[in-house]
DNA sequence: CATAGTCTACGACATTTGTCGTAAATATAA
DNA sequence: TTATATTTACGACAAATGTCGTAGACTATG
């Protein structure tokens, strides 16, 4: 069991997806680099964490001079996507809007984000209005 | 271990979260009605479920005649602000408002929703005016 | 009260996940 | 080419999670 089906990335898999969508593609060492920045973690843990995640079919990797490389399965934006819709799905009854809302209740907004709301929700608005 | 303190809920004790939130104070049985409508599980597993969840402090309880009731120790709002903001956090780079945008790209926006989240556009941005 | 049905407590078991250690395979440097 | 360092493969282990089974406690009713 667990060939390369579309397995859902744990959380400590989401901090490796995070870094290789950064900096893909990446060797094992590269990766571990930048997340023991963040936290205490051993090599080999990142190195299992990357098998385990090759295995799922979350990574793809390449082999050559250098060593192997990883690159990430799914494209940060389907990633996103899939996780959005799931956290709108358990806790806002399905509704992205909801979920829209009370993302942007909290935190600051920049003027370019302000001005990218505003085009979307023109564009909902118009769209509306002609159905 | 494993006292009151701040454990965050798994998929599955979500899900009776969101049960409890709208039925509260409840039983199990009651929650195990609403939940195996939706998956095939035994009662058993509710019952395990909702004892774990009121060890992790996720639940109370109340003895009272006609069973034991239970209530969420979070109120919704609070719950799911803790799971945008964790997401946001995993993916957005902490940017709620990434987030949001993500949120409002696929799905449709009700007319009453369209015009709360103009309100909270304005709300934004004479805030930004007079900063 | 005795019996049948329902709850609760407790424990069990497989999987997944986070975390390593160790040994074998590679690459590098002296 | 031999010693040293790095990578990779594999396996181990504990904690968390999803899923039940069973036995004892409790309740309702004949």
């Amino acid at each position: 069991m667990s060939n390369e089906t579309n397995n859902q990335p744990s959380e400590g898999e989401l901090e490796i997806l995070q870094i290789l969508w950064k900096i893909e593609p990446a060797t094992v060492r590269q990766v571990h680099e930048l997340l023991s920045a963040n936290k205490g973690v051993g090599y080999t843990t990142t190195l299992t964490q990357i098998q385990r995640m090759l295995k799922k079919g979350l990574l793809s990797r390449i082999d050559q001079e250098g060593g192997h490389f990883y690159r990430c399965t799914l494209p940060q934006q389907q990633a996103r996507q899939n996780l959005v819709d799931k956290l709108a799905q358990q806790l806002f009854e399905g509704s992205g809007t909801q979920l829209a809302i009370q993302a942007l209740g909290s935190g600051k907004v920049s003027q370019a984000e302000l001005a990218e709301l505003e085009k979307l929700l023109k564009n909902i608005k118009d769209q509306q209005s002609h159905e």
